[in-house]
DNA sequence: CGTACTAGTCTTTTT
DNA sequence: GACTAGTACG
């Protein structure tokens, strides 16, 4: 059943419209009922109707409920990722623009390993500027539809522009020689099909009337620019996004899509869905109040009539170890009370590398998990190797396939023969491989031209068998040929076994590709390599199984749990450092709205959290609780009792948990003043950083959280959270420091680690010992923490610190 | 030519 | 802390 402006968006069928589909709104359920309405009542044919979405998943989901509402002719609509959708028009017609239609796909691995080449010929100093800055700006100037030569335009003459517009064309021109497209060029290449051939874009036009596109607040200019040409003959446009869920601006999403929608397509009719079908009304209410303090948004609010349910619950911990326990036990309480099974609950962090954590925990506690993200199965070292054989195979003209594999497994060809090789190749304009078939003329390589040769006939032979095996076959005898598993065996890493059951999911993944296909004809090489790239972390999600979710607040977009935790709500974390130190007060806007997202996944239940301590890189940081904690309404929380989980009570009582909430609010800018509520809040980084750091030039200097310097390498920047009480004028840096600052460090039953990494302190207690900063000390303690020793020292003038023994590079005297 | 080690970097988020 | 790219060695 719809509500009747769900309804009123379903039966608006002609003409541009614009769905402001709040957090839990039900759009999915208007966008199918608007196809099924389309189709049953205003005899729209099902082949003029496409549907676009940002993840396999999303489009999977989508096709699945419309086949269950609209049954005959369901499978003739066009549902599809927008790049995709992309692919399937090049394949078609790429040749047009003159790329060879089995074209392949670039990585960003890919993509890195060219930009290498590139700059290394261009005797470029990636000192001064790194290869990512160049892809990086080639990436965006692509997302803005801007080439090489406007680029080199714009830069009027600057140094630094001119070289990125230099090496764009360069990279361009590589791509092309490869017969290569980057994910960028995906939807490049197909606006620049439809400008070039306009027949073409007509006839897609036609095929298309009727056009909707989901998630419409991420995209970005090229994908605007698909979507617009696509639609202008018949404006049948229905685009559905929320304004308060862009979270893409890094992959150069625009906002403005969606903001200024309604000036592109002036007769677009606007219809907001605020009523909210998945959350209680408390965790509505912290969503609205935290987002409501951004500026540029389409004003709404959210609604329910499902009941207050219960507030939301806030821990800060002492440390990251300490949150992930907290939210273990959490998780083990919650399914013992028969109240949330595993998969109704999911964790939630800004970072992936938070996972780690948490990860650790739910082994020890052997509860079942699974972690979305994180690195990607595409991209390990084995799977790349055989991707790259079949690649080759597919397409020759890929450099950067051939140059991988060319001597893996070892076959005796070294960087020296491949620089032949690549220099036979450059002077007579002919690709890697074209330059290995003539491996004999190259008179500079001498006895390696066998070897070469070999290569080259090893590659026909898999062509040419091509023709007859299944595409599990042909991956089997690519693995038996060049005796992959075999050489690596014998070189007897730890890893074997791992990479084994790697290889052996990709033969999985073969077949289920070979099986998904309705009929013979569609399994192709190059359709399961393009399947295999477009691939993202959430799609391989399943609700079936009954594990306990992690994953990344990206990821978590379009999902909802009964009970979600939300980790990590620290200064520096979340809102990221890089945000909080912006000069663009939008990047931290997007961090709130990242946090909308997170709030708005749970159902019935939310927990946040966050650490006073934790590791970051290496690095100890001690970070005050997030901003966004304090936007939320103090009424709507509750605050969890210490150590009420039982086992690992805390050594302190966590009295100041609530201290957070009596002092006065955040009162500074987000635009970058400082934010003077923020350093009454009882941790160290609240303490405020030392003025002495703060550049003149950083005007949100006050605002960086305060990172102790566990790094080994500058040692004489000291370490510890000891050296923080000194600077700081208020009372928490000790309390905090005060003996159970735990590491976080990782348990060493969980990785199977050694604990005893850390040397034996050279001192004893009743030692004199000298630290880097503190001077001249007698020990008082020392004691055995995980991975390390936690040594007391009481310093002359400074007072007793404790710290550990690994990173404080005590000397004794 | 292949390897073992070291130094440096790092992502915050990903189709 | 973890990973990777680059270099020194055999």
């Amino acid at each position: 059943m719809l509500n009747d402006r769900q309804k009123e968006a379903a039966l608006h069928t002609e003409g541009p419209l614009l769905i402001l589909a709040g957090a839990g709104s039900g759009k999915t359920r208007v966008i199918t009922n608007r196809i099924a309405y389309l189709i049953d009542e205003c005899g729209v044919n099902p082949w003029n109707i496409l549907a676009i979405t940002f993840t396999n998943k999303a489009a999977g989901e989508m096709r699945q409920r419309v086949d269950d509402m609209v049954g005959y002719g369901s499978d003739s609509i066009w549902v599809a990722t927008f790049h995709s959708t992309c692919v399937r028009i090049l394949r078609r017609y790429i040749d047009k623009i003159g790329y060879d239609n089995n074209f392949t796909i670039y990585d960003t691995d890919d993509q890195k390993t060219v930009m290498k080449g590139i700059l290394k010929r261009l005797q470029i100093d990636t000192k001064q500027m790194p290869e990512r800055a160049f892809m990086s700006a080639i990436s965006h100037a692509k997302e803005e539809l801007i080439t090489p030569s406007e680029l080199m335009k714009d830069a009027m003459g600057d140094y630094g522009s001119a070289q990125v517009a230099k090496v764009y064309a360069e990279y361009e021109k590589e791509l092309k020689k490869s017969n290569a497209l980057d994910f960028d060029d995906l939807l490049l290449k197909t606006v620049e099909l439809f400008t070039a051939w306009p027949d073409i874009l007509e006839s897609y036009q036609e095929r298309f009337r009727y056009i909707m596109v989901d998630e419409y607040q991420d995209t970005n200019t090229v994908q605007f620019e698909f979507i617009r040409l696509l639609a202008s003959k018949y404006r049948n446009i229905c685009v559905v996004g929320d304004d308060d869920q862009s979270i893409y601006k890094f992959r150069g999403a625009n906002i403005r899509n969606i903001l200024d929608f309604e000036k592109v397509y002036k007769e677009a009719r606007v219809i907001k869905l605020e009523q909210n079908y998945r959350s209680t009304q408390s965790i509505l209410d912290a969503a609205n109040a935290v987002i409501s303090n951004n500026r540029g948004r389409k004003d709404k609010s959210l609604w329910t009539d499902k009941g207050d349910g219960e507030r939301i619950h806030f821990r800060q911990c002492n440390s990251a170890y300490e949150e992930a326990e907290y939210v273990v036990d959490s998780i083990i309480k919650e399914k013992r009370e028969g109240k949330y099974d595993y998969s109704e609950q999911a964790v939630l962090y800004r970072t992936n590398a938070q996972a780690r954590l948490i990860e650790e925990q739910l082994i020890m506690s052997g509860i079942p998990y699974d972690v979305v993200g994180g690195v990607n199965f595409y991209s390990r070292r084995e799977i790349k190797d055989i991707l790259a054989y079949l690649k080759t195979i597919d397409n020759a003209r890929d450099d950067v396939a051939v140059k991988r594999i060319i001597n893996v497994p070892a076959r005796g060809i070294g960087a020296t023969t491949i620089n032949r090789v690549q220099e036979y190749a450059n002077e007579n304009d002919i690709t890697f491989y074209e330059a290995l078939k003539e491996a004999d003329k190259i008179t500079s390589i001498g006895r390696g031209t066998g070897k070469l040769e070999a290569f080259v006939n090893m590659i026909r032979v898999f062509r040419s068998k091509q023709e007859f095996l299944s595409l599990e076959e042909l991956v089997r005898d690519v693995l038996d040929t060049t005796e992959y598993i075999e050489k690596m065996e014998a070189a007897d890493k730890e890893d074997t076994e791992q990479r084994k059951e790697n290889i052996d999911e990709l033969i999985n993944k073969v077949v289920a590709y070979e099986e998904e296909q309705d009929n013979d004809e569609d399994i192709t090489l190059s359709g399961f390599l393009e399947e295999v790239a477009l691939v993202a972390d959430i799609d391989s999600v399943s609700a079936d199984s009954n594990r306990v979710l992690l994953m990344t607040l990206h990821s978590a977009k379009g999902l909802e749990f009964p009970h979600v935790y939300l980790t990590g709500l620290e200064e520096g974390l979340f809102p990221s450092y890089m945000s909080m130190t912006s000069d663009d007060p939008s990047d931290l806007e997007e961090e709130r709205r990242l946090c909308y997202v997170g709030i708005t996944r749970a159902m019935d239940e939310l927990t946040v959290t966050c650490a006073r301590q934790r590791m970051v890189r290496g690095e100890t940081q001690y970070n005050a609780p997030s901003r966004f904690i304090r936007e939320i309404p103090s009424e709507l929380l509750e605050m969890s009792g210490s150590g009420s989980f039982g086992r690992k009570s805390l050594p302190e009582d966590d009295g100041y948990t609530k201290e957070v909430f009596v002092r006065k609010p955040y009162a500074g800018s987000v635009a970058g003043g400082s934010y003077s509520g923020m350093s009454n809040i009882n941790s160290p980084a609240g303490m405020s950083a030392r003025p002495s750091a703060a550049s003149p030039a950083n005007r949100n200097a006050y605002a960086k959280p305060y990172i102790a310097s566990a790094n080994k390498t500058a040692n004489e920047v000291s370490v510890l959270a000891g050296e923080r009480q000194n600077t700081g004028k208020g009372t928490g840096g000790i309390r905090l420091n005060n003996g159970f600052v735990r590491s976080g460090n990782k348990p060493a039953v969980a990785l199977g680690k050694d604990i005893g990494a850390h040397d034996e302190p050279d001192y004893g207690v009743g030692d004199t010992v000298r630290h880097v900063k503190f001077g001249e000390g007698v020990v008082k303690k020392i004691e055995k923490a995980p991975r390390d020793y936690e040594v007391t020292v009481d310093f002359k003038g400074f007072g007793i610190k404790k710290m550990f023994a690994g990173f404080a590079k005590l000397k004794k005297i």
